[in-house]
DNA sequence: TGCTAAGCGAGACGGTACGTCCCGTCTTTTA
DNA sequence: TAAAAGACGGGACGTACCGTCTCGCTTAGCA
């Protein structure tokens, strides 16, 4: 018998860290395989030794990315405040590498269905109200009980995603109106109610 | 001066409704020009004479699809069925054709912005709610006055079309979570306040 | 009965004009019938009127072209010298306009075998001895008897042609060779066996 | 330093094959790539990595079929005999696959000067003399002394390529007179001046 | 002089081949 | 045996040109 050589993690990185930038560059569907493995340095078939087909590929290289994104949060002194602070920080998310990459998610979905179907919570993630927010706001007496926090990122995330989408502007006027008159009377209704079930 | 020969309208319809056949039965990616152009019985330099690439021909059938789109309406006897049942009409446009024709309008935003930005108030207008209902529901004393009824679409189609993209359940579950818990307290909000401005 | 009106022979010309300048600028295979249309400041269906088909085109072309070439000749005081001097015109005329409409004639003879049958005596017109040049010899004792003048020409033009179709140089040491080598020796032959027939 | 791989040498020859038989079934111009990629059980890209475009293919083709021609000789008993059946046989080759193919090169010489001046010689080989045909007839006597053999390929060649290129038929009196009335008249005259220099 | 058939330009049309590009697989060489 | 380099079969893309056609406009020649 004979030795079996191991693939080479620090392909994968490579690899993967060329895909990331090729989607958010070019989007997934102009992104080929050939671009990723010039960019990486490697040969295309040591990325199809890896994964089978260009949306596997796809499917890693956004778990790698999320994977790596850092929670984040703030603290304004206020629960209103550090709404209106989560939102605008999606929303400078969004204009930045995320947005596109969210593009290239969406066009990949078209062409592989299969391609993220894991992905959601992940992809939202960039609009996630960390629970401490309610906490501090109930501690304060801003709010009279605790809120479900996961309901702002379902709100914001869409809302903000499809304007974005369409390309009209994030700007304080919207994302005034956004906190004001969608999260904020969601979140007081999950508080009225005990809790949401978002399955 | 002489005369010149225009292009024949008759030909854009049959290829924008082979067009969109083909995207709903076998996606953006799959379909090709030269089906396209067998079904529509015309020949691929026709189609080429009209739009410069596979995209635009998605933009200009999608413009098509949406122009034809009727406007909908269903009276329950209740605001909250009322709103329940234009969530589960958005569920099954979102299943249906839109869906499919959804994606290949993101595809399409990436060079097409001006095309796309028209297109963003037709795309929600499967979820919109009809100012009638607020009407009726202000009326029959269900409402302590008028709300904003677009605060139904922009909530409702966003949350629903994100769910819907990563390929999640639109079932009553969800339905009742996004009426209840989302859309009736921003709707209701409105009303406490006088109003939103949307931009 | 109706009136009919005739086609307008002033569009013959500028067509076959055009299309002789278009072989000979870029083949009679690079050449469309748009460029000679639009060269002709005529339309496409103009020239279809006229002629079926691309070759057909080219034929009334190259009919027209050969009943305009002029018959040339010149006495330069000896036998010898009459033939180096037609042999010198037929190289000018190779390297001239000719030799492009010669590549375009046989490449048309490849696309279309039936384009040229008739062009055969007036190709090699080019370098054609006029009766006259051997009747001077005759007079001046340089010949002992008449010769073919045919053979000159059948002899030059298509050593000549080859060479240039290869691209060799058409050189004075060259139309030395052809003079004394092969047309005076085959021409001397016809005078001693009393005649050829060329069929 | 990493290994690339060559291109196959073995889909060359089955390409050029492929390319050689459909030229003389149907013709350079009605000749389709896809059909040589067909027959060749290759992809069109594999062509196209080779070449760039469909007359380059022509040129390898007909390089590589003239690379492959097999001088020919016979032994009539006389001279006479001998030229007519170098005659007959160059009569042949050109109603054969010679015939197409020159089309083609002629085709060819527009763009590609190195590569025709190469295949020139190659080409009038069909027509050529072999030597030995000359010495047979030396010490036969039937001539005087030696010719330039060349001279037989020079005129031959030409003079029936020309008449063959216009569709005119290379019948026996036609190769009587090319023997009779032009080859063997300028083979005489080179045996009685001492030789000609063909350059 | 007015009618009418046909010529004309412009260019759209169906069809077909071209040459390009990319996917996912396979082959060769080196380490 | 992994890796690089890249050739390979397959198949869609978008382009170009052919020969036909349709559309208005203009013009020649009969009435």
């Amino acid at each position: 018998m004979s030795a079996t050589r191991p693939l080479d993690p620090t392909r994968d990185a490579r690899i993967l860290d060329a895909m990331l930038e090729l989607v958010a560059e070019t989007g997934y569907v102009s992104m080929t395989i050939d671009a990723v493995a010039a960019r990486a340095g490697t040969s295309k078939a040591t990325i199809y030794r890896r994964w089978r087909n260009k949306h596997e590929i796809a499917v890693a290289a956004m778990a790698r990315y999320h994977g790596r994104l850092t929670p984040w949060s703030v603290d304004t002194g206020g629960f209103r405040g550090d709404l209106l602070a989560h939102a605008h920080r999606f929303a400078e998310v969004l204009d930045g590498f995320d947005g596109r990459l969210a593009i290239g998610l969406v066009q990949a979905r078209a062409s592989d269905p299969e391609l993220i179907d894991e992905l959601e919570t992940r992809f939202s993630s960039g609009a996630r109200l960390p629970p401490e927010v309610v906490e501090r706001a109930v501690r304060r007496g801003e709010l009279p009980g605790p809120v479900d926090h996961r309901v702002f990122e379902e709100v914001v995330a869409s809302v903000m995603f499809m304007r974005w989408l369409w390309r009209l502007p994030l700007d304080a006027a919207f994302l005034d109106h956004v906190v004001d008159d969608l999260a904020l009377p969601a979140l007081l209704a999950t508080g009225r109610r005990g809790g949401v079930d978002l399955g």
